[in-house]
RNA sequence: CCCACCGCUGAUUGU
């Protein structure tokens, strides 16, 4: 067992997920696999979005009679989280405790993460008041999820409040936990804020680390200061710094914006004359910038050359396709790059959906767009206030007025608010 | 032999 569950392990590091399905279901055969083997493989569907084989896999080891524990479910919560569905989750968590399975610390942090992630930051706490009303202890994640929450949801002073009270009780920052803070300052603006926490910081000897200075400079370049962003760029190099493809991308994103293809590609050659692998963002970053400029020839072009460089394509790629084919009234082709997508085991998300049905409804193709957005059922993705925005929207244009306030009346019994 | 926290990439209705 332990050789075929690191063998499988293996596999799915090298994106091999095949090899490591086949691998599994001839142990299955044999009645190999055990909790781990099974969690392996949940964990790995899990972090790549294949949400619904993961709670297939789930039942099916259950029907083989291993017992799931803990991390069993930590990883399905996981999965919930990642997809923001916070109502499975929350039952999930439920249906686990039912059955006597104690939640521990790494429980909690998931589920707190999930609320943190969705911005709800007072749900978060009261899983972190359960969690103590349980007796068990915060860790490091849990005081930085805490206060990532805080800053996620835009209420910095009481971030700062938080942490004090966390210093009190023995919690000791670390560098992520000020990244957090410098990032929730820069996403309000506040890039004073942000600088004096960077002082504080290293006051306490703390090291900033690629991180901390990849959100200055994501910051520059969203505030229309690419040239600012690029000088710390190679101040952040001087210093010593590894840069790496987060840095460079955030840069290459702000040229591409700007349509300034010149500069975003003289930066990639800097990225890997540094001996960078490039990855799926910086080429999906190169990618849009020639949607920007309506040139699909090129985007085609540049998503071959990546593909031939051994570099997987992902779900946002596809979306950036597709979205580029039906901004070039090329419907047929986004089409077929979504079915493409699915035979090959990417799981559309939510922006990938309102690209899809935005882009038919502009291209006149509103029954293709209803089409799909009752396709999310079957996949068990839940279409979001803003996807029936979309598709009302193209409904109104088309004065169907009545297939509006039909989708309208479905999205209410779908218990979303309108906004 | 398995699980959790920070930065970069994709969509956008209405005002």
């Amino acid at each position: 067992v332990f050789i075929v569950n690191s063998v499988i392990r293996c596999f799915l590091k090298n994106n091999q997920w095949k090899e490591a399905f086949d691998l599994f279901e001839e142990a299955v055969g044999s009645g190999v696999p055990n909790a781990f083997t099974y969690n392996i493989l949940m964990h790995w569907l899990c972090h790549v979005g294949r949400l619904k084989e993961a709670c297939n896999l789930f039942a099916r080891m259950e029907d083989a009679g291993v017992k799931p524990n803990v991390v069993s479910y930590n990883n399905l919560l996981f999965g919930h989280c990642k997809q923001g569905d916070m109502d499975s989750a929350a039952n999930l968590y439920g249906q686990m405790t039912e059955r006597g399975i104690k939640p521990n610390v790494i429980t909690f942090a998931i589920l707190m993460d999930g609320y943190v992630k969705k911005k709800d930051f007072d749900q978060a706490y009261d899983m972190l008041n359960i969690m103590r009303g349980l007796g068990i202890a915060c860790n490091e994640y849990t005081f930085n999820t805490v206060i990532n929450g805080l800053c996620k949801a835009g209420r910095m002073s009481e971030a700062n409040d938080m942490l004090h009270k966390f210093m009190e009780e023995g919690f000791v920052p670390n560098c992520m936990t000020y990244n957090c803070i410098i990032n929730g300052f820069i996403r309000e603006g506040a890039m004073s804020s942000a600088i004096s926490t960077y002082q504080q910081m290293l006051k306490r000897g703390i090291s900033p680390n690629i991180i901390t200075y990849t959100n200055f400079i994501d910051g520059f370049c969203k505030s229309n200061c690419t040239d600012v962003a690029l000088k710390l760029m190679y101040e952040v190099r001087r210093k010593g710094l590894q840069l790496d493809i987060a840095a460079y991308n955030a840069i290459i994103v702000g040229f591409c914006k700007d349509k300034n293809m010149d500069d975003a590609l003289k930066l990639f050659d800097e990225l890997l004359e540094a001996g960078l692998e490039p990855n799926a963002a910086v080429f999906n970053s190169l990618i849009s910038g020639y949607v920007y400029l309506s040139n699909m020839t090129a985007a085609f072009e540049l998503h071959k050359k990546m593909l031939e460089e051994g570099i997987p394509c992902d779900t946002a790629i596809y979306t950036t396709l597709i979205d580029g084919s039906l901004k070039a009234g090329n419907v047929t082709v986004a089409l077929e790059l979504y079915s493409e997508m699915l035979a090959k085991g990417h799981v559309p998300d939510d922006v990938t959906f309102t690209a899809l049905i935005h882009g038919l409804c502009e291209n006149g193709h509103l029954e293709d767009a209803y089409k799909i957005l009752h396709e999310m059922d079957r996949m068990d993705l839940h279409p979001n206030v803003l996807i029936y925005n979309t598709l009302i929207n193209g409904y109104f244009r088309e004065g169907k007025l009545q297939e509006a306030f039909r989708l309208h009346d479905e999205m209410l019994d779908r218990g979303l608010v309108p906004d």
